[in-house]
DNA sequence: TGTACATCAGTGAACGCGCGTTCACTGATGTAC
DNA sequence: TGTACATCAGTGAACGCGCGTTCACTGATGTAC
């Protein structure tokens, strides 16, 4: 939390209160799930009158699919720094993606259920579906790049393999990933099975069609 | 809703109160997510007063965590008739295993997220634990069968093969499986593209070790 | 640099609402004899 | 078959609570001159 200057109670204005409605959103989902908080509750964390977050937020859906937006939005970075343009290799890259994408469900829960346990509607939230379609199209091009390894004949779609990947990914964060009461115990970890299951797919599909050195 | 005997006004007692509180908690959840459903309003929902639940649920969370119970029971049910102990054999039974998990979660939502999105703990709820557990294992065994089908050398692990799959289709059913609002657009049919990853998934592992004639 | 003023962000009190929960109660049902 | 009684399931009124939302307001900030 930042004041606006130095110590002592804060000033009448409290400088970043948007930036705090968010974080104060963030720990009540992560501490009793997305359905477990309110407009108000998120003001009296900030420190505000309930009234406040009126002044930035329409009400508590706005404020959700902001955090849900915000969270895509970081999603998409630490994907796109995962797979780093493909380096050293396609094959390297990807499956640093994968283990980044079980990092991040596991890191950040509240913005993992954010985004999407909260049952935010793709329609009336169209920053909110195009943020999302951002963070999968890092996915998507990573598997471009993976299927132009092969030889022309063999190249499965893309996009199909892509919503595979994807959906391994998520089926596992959300059943096994996160520490919680409601995960069940498995007999390895998330990023072991993961990584597993999508050589194995790869494996189906012909890759990697020369083994690497 | 079944009254106690012929028409008008209901009795005094209610003679179904526990499953129709169970039904109306269904429809609330279909309607507003798991999060959306109130005792009061089941009770409403049932045409009882808000103190009558009292008598069958110690509280919310008692009525929440047996409708996903009874929603497990459904589920193992349902997948134990479309295995039909893996007959006529285990790749055609094993994948109408597949297409009767999405099914199941497009058909019936309301069981699926109170299963699955309700955050319901494992550890206070044994037998919610347990309903889960048993439905897990008719995927267990299908997969045991299929792998049966292997020369004995190349057999995987059973266990993380059931997992990939349930991942995989609880992933697919989560993302793109309910016709809401929150569900992605996709290219082709959930069950399509279930049956395609399956299908790439067990080709990396060397099934089908025979052809099908 | 100072002053007047517009704009903005947060206040605090108030409201109606529905929820969860309790309580003594009452009407219906089942059973022992 | 009838009667007395225990048990059970639902009543309805009440409570305290926190939420969402509104309102006229006020203190702080920024800016024109």
């Amino acid at each position: 939390m930042t004041w606006k200057r130095g110590s002592g109670p804060r000033a009448y204005h409290h400088g970043n209160l948007k930036e705090a409605l968010v974080r104060a959103a963030l720990e009540l989902i992560a501490q009793k799930g997305p359905a477990g908080f309110t407009f108000a509750e998120a003001a009296r964390w900030a420190g505000v009158s309930p009234a406040a977050p009126y002044r930035h937020f329409r009400d508590r859906d706005e404020l959700m699919s902001d955090v849900a937006r915000r969270g895509f939005d970081l999603f998409e970075a630490a994907l796109r720094r995962a797979w780093d343009e493909g380096r050293p290799d396609a094959a390297t890259a990807f499956d640093r993606l994968g283990k980044t994408y079980l990092e991040f469900a596991r890191k950040e829960p509240a913005y993992y259920s954010a985004m999407f346990e909260a049952g935010i509607s793709l329609e009336t939230n169209p920053e909110f579906c195009d943020a999302g379609d951002r963070a999968f199209n890092v996915l998507r091009g990573a598997t471009e790049a993976l299927v132009a390894t092969m030889p022309a004949r063999q190249r499965p779609p893309v996009m199909m393999m892509a919503l595979h990947i994807w959906a391994l990914s998520h089926g596992i964060a959300s059943l096994f990933g996160r520490g919680d009461a409601a995960s069940r115990k498995l007999p390895m970890s998330a990023e072991e099975l993961l990584e597993a299951g999508v050589l194995l797919y790869l494996r189906g599909l012909g890759l990697p069609p020369q083994p690497k050195p």
